[in-house]
DNA sequence: AGCACA
């Protein structure tokens, strides 16, 4: 144990802190959007297990959790867990930043969710589900009647874990055709970038100005810096801080959230790609 | 729809 040879399973697994997650999760969507439409976006992805679409009731945002269960043939989950990050980079190059609806520019993101949906589906039971909370408190669920349809996608699959999910699944082994031919050498970087204590900051608005940013994020434990670059496009910012835990603090407060100078819904966060340079 | 600074 002492020395480990290059393996990208291994370097992969020591990585991510979350390679239990099996779950994405979309936003940018518009308050309009069908979970059909969600479904039928990801439903030929290796892998695809259910979706689960949440109108949030709040700033026309609706949000989605896109579940894809692996199941490793060899047994070791970390074959999975490698089968997932093509999954996500496939996503995030097909489907990253397209508009999805060309009238309303909603913007499509794709993350790792936070953490895995909670909720089981049974063989047969509907495709996806709807959970609706605009109106009333109350949830509104379709697709699976004798659904458990409180429960939150943000939190952590119990006790059971997510293995019990993936019992549920039908297919012992994920084939991964000609819908995803991907090799291995294109995913030496890790399935989403790895946790960074630099915050990588889009979706801001052409009149976002570095000091709303940094009066937005300096009020955070560890805040360093906040830099904006436009190139010629709308901008984005990198927002600096000491450690890896106070960035993930701050993306997790404020990802999606407005600014006053916000014009295409709530800032999209980030790990970003590497540490902000010190001074 | 986007990841720079040295």
């Amino acid at each position: 144990m002492a020395h480990q040879p290059f393996d990208p399973y291994y370097a992969y697994q020591q990585q991510d802190e979350r390679s239990h997650i099996n779950t994405l999760f979309v936003s940018g969507l518009p308050d309009d959007v069908k979970a059909r439409e969600i479904h039928n976006l990801f439903r030929r992805r290796p892998g695809f297990d259910s979706c689960q679409l949440k109108y949030t009731g709040r700033a026309n945002q609706a949000r989605c959790c896109v579940c894809y269960f692996f199941q490793s043939s060899i047994g070791d989950g970390s074959i999975a867990r490698f089968k997932f990050s093509y999954v996500i980079s496939f996503l995030r190059g097909d489907h990253q930043g397209v508009k999805f609806d060309p009238q309303a520019g909603s913007v499509l993101h794709i993350e790792l969710a936070r953490s895995n949906s909670r909720r089981k589906r049974k063989p047969g039971s509907g495709a996806y589900v709807v959970i609706d909370k605009r109106s009333k408190g109350e949830a509104d669920v379709q697709g699976s009647s004798s659904d458990d349809g409180d429960s939150d996608p943000d939190e952590p699959s119990g006790s059971g874990g997510s293995h019990g999910d993936l019992a549920t699944t039908k297919s012992s082994e994920i084939k991964f055709g000609s819908d995803s031919a991907v090799s291995a050498e294109q995913h030496e970087r890790g399935p989403d970038g790895g946790p960074c204590s630099t915050l990588f900051i889009a979706n801001l608005g052409p009149n976002c100005t570095e000091d709303e940013l940094r009066q937005t994020f300096s009020v955070y434990a560890g805040f360093n810096m906040v830099k904006m670059r436009s190139r010629g496009g709308m901008p984005v910012a990198f927002a600096d801080f000491d450690e890896v835990e106070q960035a993930t603090k701050v993306m997790e407060q404020l990802q999606g959230s407005m600014l006053s100078s916000s014009d295409r819904g709530g800032m999209h966060i980030e790990y970003a790609r590497s540490k902000m340079r010190k001074h």
